[in-house]
DNA sequence: CGTTGAATTGAAAGTGATCAAGGCGTGTGG
DNA sequence: CCACACGCCTTGATCACTTTCAATTCAACG
């Protein structure tokens, strides 16, 4: 329910499968990169919302793509507490390259019933012959670092309102990417305790502020779309700046 | 005067080169492999205190590698306020593959007069056909991601007293990795500003919980020199779990 | 129509921010 | 050689954004 598939702008360019959207928006991908990477993402599996993707410890066996619904990654505190590190939407990997750790060092569940892509590692071997693919894998290695960054930015010198604000539009043009956004609004199949625990907030402070947004004329939040009423404005109240998402301009 | 370099374990394991030591830390490096990296290093140019390294905007061209003192990876948000997402020590790559992205989504500074190396893309290119290179530096990134994360949940669900702590915990390992930190000290040629800038806080706060550290036996601070009185106790009363920096437990 | 998870609302308490001033050490210039 | 300046660390008092704790409303569902 929560990710009903609207795929918005689906046939924009190869859009079924999201990893050939997302690494599309960089490159032009040959037609054989993009059978390679559908190919890679052949074998998909099912998990239930609040199951766990990836266990914290864990040995990943497999490099996971998100196919459809959406993930955290997270870590958990000594004192229980939660600390969302990341959100996953489809054409995200959750541990590409992690073989080269021993372990994984946090948690990643999905927070929506979800289909996520196993592939092998040879596969992802197999892809990275392939000089138009490293490049791109890169780059979306790359730009998850630079999300990270943008975090704890976010976390670390905005107000809890700002930092609303800009996960928002992050998540905008992360999704447009995909073609799971329309020009001003998206499914945002996320709780407000989730919100909470990726922007270090408590759940009551983040319905606070989203009252705040909706009442400022900014957005508007019901039955998990998201509308963006202005989306300049909600640029401006956030500091938004997309160019860490390293994006050819779209949006 | 802040970086006197006191080298404490330097005959460790070839350490003349802390990008080698760092590395070493996880794979045995082939003597021929060591060469390569130190032969890649071979431009190095100083930095002075405050200086930019790489300013937000600018295409990096070459990659830089940190020899000797500390820089900030941060950025500037539109009301002036400052986050720093990441202190660079010896050993640590500013900005590795960033040829990949369009432009550099925020600056790196000397926070102390500094010593870099300028890595020419051609040069890094060749590293990457030696197997075990390539798999340290992607270890290399895994690990800059994983602390990136740690960072997040530093910021966002840490008291401003435990996440101080925390940070001092991480610092020291990853000094060790670098043969520049004793078993219960290092140099910290840092302001509480800027350890204000990395935490989200002010230093008027951070002067504070530094006091609250000393008072309660954790650490001594004088002329940035940091000692842990009690490791373990700091370790815990921060919530610090080394696993994250994926080193061969040494410390 | 009762159950359940999530969204709301209220009041009180706190952690950390702000604003302002004073102390300290060091390097520089008269 | 001492005075002054500058950067950084300290300290105090006050303010406010967020948290806590608790209770209520809502909406989807079986």
């Amino acid at each position: 329910m929560a990710t009903s598939p609207k795929n918005y702008e689906s046939g924009a360019d190869g859009a079924e499968n999201p990893l050939v959207a997302k690494l599309g928006t960089v490159t032009n991908l040959a037609p054989r990169d993009r059978l390679a990477l559908i190919d890679a993402c052949r074998d998909v599996r099912e998990v239930g919302r609040c199951r766990d993707i990836m266990k914290d410890g864990e040995k990943p066996e497999h490099v996971h793509v998100m196919i459809e619904g959406w993930a955290a990654r997270y870590k958990i505190l000594p004192d229980g507490a939660r600390q969302i590190t990341a959100f996953l939407v489809p054409g995200d990997f959750c541990d590409l390259n992690m073989t080269i750790l021993d372990e994984m060092d946090h948690s990643i569940e999905a927070i929506t019933h979800a289909k996520v892509a196993y592939v092998p590692h040879e596969e992802v071997k197999a892809l990275s012959r392939r000089p138009k693919l490293v490049r791109a894998l890169w780059w979306a290695t790359l730009v998850d670092e630079a999300v990270l960054r943008a975090w704890i930015v976010n976390v670390g010198r905005r107000s809890a309102y700002q930092a609303i604000a800009h996960l928002f539009c992050e998540l905008h043009i992360r999704l447009s990417n995909v073609g799971l956004a329309a020009a001003r609004q998206f499914d945002l199949p996320v709780t407000q305790e989730a919100i909470a625990d990726a922007l270090g907030l408590t759940p009551v402070h983040v319905n606070r502020m989203l009252q705040r947004l909706r009442s400022n004329g900014l957005i508007q939040l019901r039955q998990g779309t998201l509308t963006i009423l202005d989306v300049s404005r909600l640029r401006q109240a956030s500091g938004f700046n997309p160019s860490y998402l390293h994006v050819k301009q779209r949006v």
